[in-house]
RNA sequence: GGCCCUAUCGUCUAACGGUUAGGACAUCGCCUUCUCAAGGCGGUAAUCAGAGUUCGAUUCUCUGUAGGGUCACCA
């Protein structure tokens, strides 16, 4: 049967179905990115459903974080747990009733019994099997008379035909598993609520899902999905396995126990919305061509999940850095203000700072890391140095002092309306040009104005200051060599 | 251990049997105003191994190797 062909003419509508045990990382948006952006390329629906099965893993304010991360780089919902829906609610711990009524049409069809061990007794057949380095399959210890489930014990699935699976996945072509793969696993736990991989296929069901953009590890577990649709004779979605993140090593899977970090991290940090979905597009999908730096609009209008890859890819933060600051040299000049002037101290909130502070960095927060090394200061106050910071290579104090003096005097003679940086550099570098070194005097005067080793150019520098300022610090600056 | 998935520069990737194996990040060198940044130009660097199919394999097949996933009352 080809699901492809059957699915052709439907809307598409794709899922986001996080579990509410913390915040999201890289991955789990990556997820959410490309089914988002094949709904909304198809003009399909994108639904966000929270999966709160597990009451003991479950992380209070997890569910708002999530709604929170997701919304930051611009991804919506169509339907969702706060906007409700068609097909409400969103959240899997009110749907129970959805889920008893298919686990009902089960046991009456005799795929589904009670489980009468406890979980002790199930952990002893593992320990054995894991032991005899078997896998452990829980059919092996099916009970012949199994209770009537009264809803206190597990549900478990009935599997009435051992046999390998093979199926077609969108991204990975066909797909298979080995009869292993197929086991009696619980379809409601002894708390009264439904396991993953039962509650997902109803709500798949019901909400209409035609594409399941999931993560590689429920490859395994595919056999198990596929003989509930069998036994529920049930159409499945389109399968979309996406391939894994790598941690920074490039070995293991990236996940939470190896230190991905909380994306809202990446908000803190000063990365912008359409960098990151630049940037996590590209872990797992490449449309071909030489073009890296996409808006998110290009990036929604080249999605196709034909180009999804197969093998894994790693996660590199400095690619990523790059990718920022190729998208913050494409934010308009005007609208640049408010990005820096947050992470700027008032006395620093100066519209000349901006193009200086922009090319310095590659994610917003830097200018933080400059303005906590005092790499700015020198724009509202006087620098401190001591004269021989003023001396360049082999020169000594008299000559620097008698270039700043020419220096010194030139600006004093220089018209207000000419003090913008390209006419401070020809003046300077008539004088540079002269000696026997530029540095004998673009070194003393960028320090006169900076106090820094590491600075802007002297001209940028000077236009910035003003000219009142520059003659004051020039003046500054050869008094402590008369010293 | 069983089952399953994967394999191109250090990293992310392009290539849909025929290319000097292309690009990007990183790195190195040079230039652009002394420094820094930005920018420009250029360099180093890859098809996991072995068989097979083919006139011709990065590409198809098999085996090996390596890495990953899974074998939960987690998703």
């Amino acid at each position: 049967m080809n699901h492809n062909m059957e699915n052709i003419n439907k809307k598409i509508i794709t899922r986001f179905a996080p579990s509410p045990t913390g915040f999201l990382h890289i991955g789990g948006v990556r997820t959410a990115l490309y089914a988002w952006a094949w709904a909304r390329k198809n003009n399909g629906t994108f639904i966000l459903r929270i999966e709160d099965t597990d009451k003991v893993r479950e992380v209070e304010g997890s569910i708002e974080h999530i709604m929170e991360s997701l919304k930051w780089i611009g991804i919506n919902w169509d339907e969702g747990p706060d906007i409700g829906g068609p097909n409400a609610p969103y959240i899997q711990s009110e749907r129970l009733d959805s889920y008893n009524r298919y686990a009902k049409i089960l046991i009456d069809k005799g795929f589904a019994y009670a489980d009468p061990y406890t979980e002790d007794e199930v952990e002893l057949f593992r320990n054995k099997a894991e032991a005899e380095k078997r896998p452990f399959l829980y059919r092996n210890h099916r009970p012949e008379n199994p209770p009537i489930w009264d809803g206190k014990m597990p549900l478990r699935f009935k599997v009435k035909e051992i046999k390998s699976y093979e199926w077609e996945d969108a991204v990975r072509g066909n797909l298979k598993a080995g009869p292993e793969a197929l086991d009696d696993f619980i379809l409601i736990k002894s708390d009264g609520y439904p396991t993953y991989n039962f509650a997902h296929i109803i709500d798949d069901l019901e909400m209409g899902v035609t594409h399941v953009m999931r993560a590689d590890e429920f490859i395994s577990s595919t056999p198990k999905f596929l003989s509930l649709y069998e036994a529920l004779e049930i159409e499945r979605p389109i399968y979309v396995t996406l391939p894994p993140i790598m941690g920074a090593d490039g070995k293991k899977k990236l996940g939470k126990r190896d230190g991905a970090k909380d994306f809202m991290e990446y908000k803190k940090e000063g990365y912008l919305p359409d960098a990151m979905i630049n940037f996590l597009a590209f872990i797992g999908w490449n449309p071909g061509g030489e073009k890296e730096i996409f808006t998110k609009e290009e990036f929604l209008n080249l999605f196709d999940i034909k180009q999804i890859h197969i093998s894994g890819g790693g996660f590199n933060e400095e690619k990523l850095d790059w990718v920022n600051k190729e998208h913050i040299k494409k934010i308009q000049p005007d609208d640049l203000e408010k990005f820096v002037f947050e992470w700027l101290p008032k006395e620093l909130q100066i519209k000349k700072i901006i193009p200086i502070v922009v090319e310095r960095i590659s994610k917003f927060s830097d200018i933080k890391t400059m303005v906590d090394n005092k790499e700015l200061d020198f724009f509202y106050k006087e620098p401190q140095y001591t004269s021989d910071k003023l001396i360049f290579k082999d020169t000594n104090s008299e000559i620097i002092k008698s270039n700043l003096n020419e220096i010194l005097d030139v600006i004093q003679i220089t018209e207000d309306i000419d003090f913008n940086k390209e006419n401070i550099k020809l003046l300077l570098m008539e004088i540079a040009n002269s000696k026997e070194n530029r540095g004998q005097v673009l070194h003393p005067v960028r320090f006169a104005l900076s106090g820094l080793d590491k600075s802007p150019d002297p001209f940028i520098l000077i236009e910035i200051l003003g000219k009142n300022e520059t003659i004051s610090r020039l003046n500054t600056a050869i008094s402590l060599l008369s010293l």
